[in-house]
DNA sequence: CCCCTGTTCGG
DNA sequence: CGAACAGGG
């Protein structure tokens, strides 16, 4: 008799899981098994976003497995604490799970690896959630890659090789008779006071409401994304990346339904798709990054950077408070700011343009910025986060050079050309001449009073001179140059 | 996946 | 005088 544990942890779907896939075709018995370990000890603790997509993301996960006479068993406490356990009480003979690449939990599932296999427990792992793993490519020099270009390249050689998305179940099994479970409302993932009816209204967290939004995406959003993407008032991208973060769809899975959907189609949709696929490439070569420089979560890549005078300027508490709340006074970054805190997202775009500021006009070390993205995204990822703080900041490999600094009223002006995007989320801006939109503080005074606003009272005064804190800026790196 | 400054060029 | 381009941080 035998009796498999598949342990779920970000691989929160049934389709196209080869941990699960492979339980079923190997044993008698399937614990679907979740296991909440708050206490780890990693400097990067889920955020309050992040447990609420979690929440709803299991939730949704245990009513998939119900639906197919299985359930799914939540515990809580060390990972081979409770591994060991369950395994010891259920008799369990095989131990399944889908890889991860964070740089503390690749070390410790190498250690529950080796612990439960020499125990006599038939372990093993897959891939899920990657296109190509870390260490199935390397440069000519047998080197990790550092530039995304060549990076791309190599994985576009082998796109044709990927495996075909495993197909969903169509029958599970039981667990074992009588097993336990914690309740998922006593992990206390949700927060205790709702802020989060923005959210609820906007994503559905879990494997059926990822599947919805790549149809949606195929189909009404494709064909324009190459023009749209870069647009934050119009919905062109494929607020895909929560989704895939908890892996409720993979990568593998996107990859087949886009050859499908763009077979045949015009050069336009063509390029799309492309665009597209090259966007999932800088998530996998996040991955690469985080897996083959794991100190960059805190570290920067580039060694020139390790003495780089970070936080020259106030570093006062207000002003990252202005930054993070959405009050700078400058309309495109408060516009991303309140986005993010009222969706638990923010496009693309404007991620660069706020941590551009951040970083290079306020002063502040990127860490802090990519704390705050950590606390508030729902799509919060440890490889990805850390590519694009260090990207923006200029100390990543193929980072923006350092003296790449965004101004935020030509990024406004460029990509949210009539305000759309600003006047979503800064209402007080909503009866500015669209020529002004991005810039109120340089608007003759009577004006502004003739559109009804007054710089300091219903919309702030510019925190910061870009001119002369980009000449600032452009100083410190002269240093380490 | 940039910005600024200076220069040239066509109207 | 704006658009287009080159050069450099």
């Amino acid at each position: 008799m035998t009796c498999a544990i598949v342990w779920f942890r970000r691989d929160l779907r049934l389709t196209d899981n080869p941990a699960l896939a492979t339980a079923l075709q190997s044993c008698r018995t399937i614990i679907p098994l979740y296991i909440h370990h708050p206490d780890d000890k990693t400097p990067w603790q889920p955020g309050a976003a992040s447990r609420w997509w979690l929440h709803h993301s299991l939730y949704n996960l245990s009513q998939a497995l119900r639906q197919q006479s299985s359930r799914l068993v939540i515990e809580r406490g060390e990972v081979n604490v409770v591994l060991r356990r369950l395994i010891n009480k259920h008799n369990v003979t095989h131990l399944f799970w889908n890889r991860l690449y964070d740089p503390w939990i690749v070390e410790r599932d190498h250690v529950i690896q080796q612990a439960f296999q020499s125990a006599g427990v038939h372990c093993q792992c897959f891939n899920a959630s990657l296109l190509i793993e870390p260490w199935k490519i390397t440069t000519r020099s047998d080197l990790p890659f550092r530039v995304f270009t060549p990076f791309w390249n190599r994985c576009q050689q082998l796109l044709a090789s990927i495996d075909h998305p495993i197909p969903r179940p169509d029958a599970l099994l039981p667990p074992p008779k009588g097993i336990a479970s914690l309740t998922l409302e006593s992990l206390g993932l949700l927060p205790a006071h709702t802020w989060d009816e923005g959210l609820t209204s906007i994503w559905h967290p879990g494997e059926t409401g990822a599947l919805n939004q790549l149809r949606r995406f195929l189909d009404t959003r494709l064909t324009q994304y190459i023009t749209d993407r870069e647009i934050p008032g119009r919905a062109g991208t494929s607020r895909l990346s929560p989704h895939l973060h908890f892996g409720e769809i993979g990568p593998r899975q996107i990859l087949h339904a886009l050859g499908a959907a763009t077979m045949g189609s015009a050069d336009h949709g063509n390029d799309s798709a492309r665009g597209y696929l090259r966007e999932l490439g800088w998530r996998e070569f996040a991955h690469h990054l985080i897996y083959h420089f794991p100190e960059t979560h805190h570290s920067p890549l580039n060694p020139n950077f390790h003495h780089f005078p970070w936080s020259w300027r106030d570093e006062s508490a207000e002003t990252l408070s202005a930054w993070q709340y959405g009050e700078t006074g400058i309309p495109i970054v408060d516009a991303g700011m309140r986005e993010l805190r009222h969706t638990g997202w923010m496009h693309n775009r404007v991620r660069m343009i706020v941590a551009s500021l951040l970083t290079k006009n306020l002063g502040f070390h990127w860490l802090e910025g990519a704390r705050w993205f950590w606390n508030t995204l729902v799509d919060a990822n440890l490889a990805n986060n850390t590519l694009g703080w260090q990207w923006t900041a200029g100390c990543g490999a193929d980072a923006a050079p350092f003296f790449r600094i965004f101004n935020p009223i030509r990024q406004g002006k460029r990509f949210d050309p009539k305000g759309d995007y600003v006047r979503r989320w800064i209402p007080e801006l909503a009866t500015i001449p669209d020529k002004h939109v991005h810039a109120p503080w340089l608007v003759d005074k009577r004006l502004l009073i003739n559109s009804g606003i007054e710089l300091g009272k219903s919309y702030p005064q510019p925190i910061i001179d870009l001119k002369s804190s980009r000449q600032q800026a452009l100083s410190h790196w002269h240093r380490i140059k």
